[in-house]
DNA sequence: CTGTTAGCGCTTTCAA
DNA sequence: TTGAAAGCGCTAACAG
């Protein structure tokens, strides 16, 4: 017995019932216009069946899938795994199921999930693309004209869900000269990967331009495991940083990591600070220093928007979009500059003197 | 101009080229059955008109939609992510796009998964139930005899992709002793929860057992905030542990944090070990120990079956089950036992009292 | 090699 | 209120 799906037409329960298709149509869709006794019946063969509406046929048919894309870059990022969360909740309670690709960051994967989802029929798309201005997959859909919306992305020609990181890079390098920092440097990943790195970028540029200082020391580390050495050296350096701004969570904590093996302590002699929010950042030791972003909510914003275009059969203008609040974790991993950080050099002679970087 | 999408089909490709809509079905499915001129017209009139074949129309004439649905209990626990991210690749390689859905470890969403992918047309399923015993929504899938393949759990009736939890966890405790470590204790998340849970503590008992040592420390701890101030207190009584077996990597992450909190160096006070090897637990200070499972690999050889399955036109067997090889990470936060720490209440004289477990 | 045709399961006029 | 019938876009016999 090899056979593998058991199926259930709505003919098959019509049969059962002695009503016509149409009918048991009408209990699925418009329970009202069914007579009670009948619905009743239908209904109670239908369970005893298991039938329930085949999506494909009804997609066919009406046009409406009730499924959304979704294009990410990855899930390996909690950033994007607590925002999807976000995203299927919200869709889920609207009645939508949804399909997640992701592009690991690669322009060839992002057209290529909006193909497949363009003919996968999805009524409309949630996406955390590269850069919007140059998006082909971006063109591409306003061609077919199917409903989207961005994620994280932010751009004046997209409807786009996201929070201000420019403005929050700004407000916390102010911070961090107030707390007495000046050797501030910006720890990015590859800037051209992505208009988030570009922002918090500009962030940093014009943070440190206000407190007149220069914004020389931009580092722009590769995702992979070197990460750590490379930023170990660089810590290491005579006049080294006092204070690292991280272009999100996760490379933030590859900075603790580097921080340790240069043998250094956070936030004692060097502060850290991330951006994102992530939920593990709280768990860490030192709590991590961060940019929060409500991950989950930008998801379910973004969602909201996408189903209530959908439900007034309008597109979603650019001017949909929704600029979050984002907030400023205290943490563990910043603190005010020691006066001992002032003069190079300090790092290993003062309270650390028990601290022994090295293991075994 | 309201009108949302943009639609191509078939009927018009054909007309475009001159051809019936057979012949431009079979440019797609069967091109060598296509003469060359013919097929290049074809193609180019069906790119020029960027026409991709209705996915739902296919479905409902093949009965093969292409999709497996995939059902996790979270996405915020990394281990899934990773897992999915395992699924996703293995299942486009091989021409197949999934839907995802998490139950929030909760059986109603369990089931109501199921029924959704089932109406959804998926063509298989890949899932972690909460327990493949008990698990309602796996046997409306063996009666809708659907393939399908469990990850990370272990049943002998139903086909599984796992690593043998229970033995890792003996040789972990066994591991743990030789390090001189005696009182040793199992920081658990729900027991009742997953079957994994209850597998790892077989393995902390018989491990424990197997030492001769008693294994009534089982601390159950609830997935909340609250858990790390709880975990502080059992590590301030006077015949605390000096070493903790966790569940997960997560759990391991909130103990590490514990710890700290109770002024316990990790691992010259604590030893800490996790379960699971999430990619993160490599940046933290200390590295976490752990044992590690293979989880892409999990997620991409679960596919790998499913898809193989399909192909065969067969439902897997429980035979077809997979064991992977597990590994211990040996990771800083797992030690030998100090010499000090075998005397009580020796916690904060010896070698922290330079250490302030206190943060304001 | 190509075209004609039927029908997958469902919803939706249109009549009764 | 219910039923009959058409057709969504596609593929798979079957003819030619």
């Amino acid at each position: 017995m090899p056979a593998l799906k058991v199926v259930m037409s709505i003919q098959e329960v019509a049969r059962q019932a002695g009503v016509s298709s149409a009918t048991v149509s009408r209990v699925f869709n418009l329970p009202d216009k069914v007579t009670p006794a009948i619905r009743q019946r239908v209904e109670v063969i239908a369970k005893a069946l298991g039938y329930a509406p085949n999506a494909s046929a009804r997609t066919l048919r009406t046009r409406r899938s009730r499924v959304l894309g979704v294009v990410l870059p990855t899930l390996l990022n909690p950033v994007f795994a607590e925002c999807l969360d976000g995203i299927a909740s919200a869709s889920a309670a609207a009645g939508y199921a949804i399909l997640p690709m992701t592009t690991d960051y690669k322009l060839a994967q992002e057209d290529s999930a909006v193909n497949l989802l363009l003919a996968g029929n999805v009524e409309g798309m949630i996406l955390v693309v590269s850069n919007p201005a140059t998006s082909r997959a971006l063109k591409r859909l306003k061609l077919a004209r199917l409903p989207y919306v961005l994620a994280y992305n932010r751009h004046s020609a997209h409807p786009c869900v996201s929070v201000n990181s420019e403005e929050a890079v700004i407000a916390l390098v102010a911070r961090l000269v107030t707390l007495g920092h000046t050797r501030i440097i910006l720890v990015s990943g590859q800037l051209a990967a992505s208009d988030r790195a570009q922002q918090r970028l500009r962030g940093y540029q014009q943070g440190m331009q206000a407190s007149a200082l220069k914004s020389t020391g931009v580092m722009e580390v590769p995702f992979v495991e070197s990460a750590a050495h490379q930023l170990a050296q660089l810590l290491r350096a005579p006049l080294r940083p006092t204070a690292l701004v991280c272009s999100n969570d996760l490379l933030a904590i590859r900075c603790l990591r580097a921080a340790h093996l240069a043998g250094l302590r956070v936030p004692d002699d060097l502060s850290v600070v991330g951006f994102d929010g992530i939920a593990i950042g709280q768990d860490l030791t030192p709590m991590l220093s961060t940019i929060t972003q409500p991950n989950a909510q930008i998801g379910r914003q973004a969602a909201g928007l996408l189903v209530q275009a959908l439900a007034r059969g309008t597109p979603l203008k650019p001017s949909a979009s929704l600029t979050l609040p984002h907030a400023f974790r205290m943490g563990e991993s910043c603190a005010r500059l020691s006066p001992d950080q002032t003069k190079p050099k300090s790092q290993s002679k003062s309270k650390s003197k028990k601290f022994s970087a090295k293991k075994t």
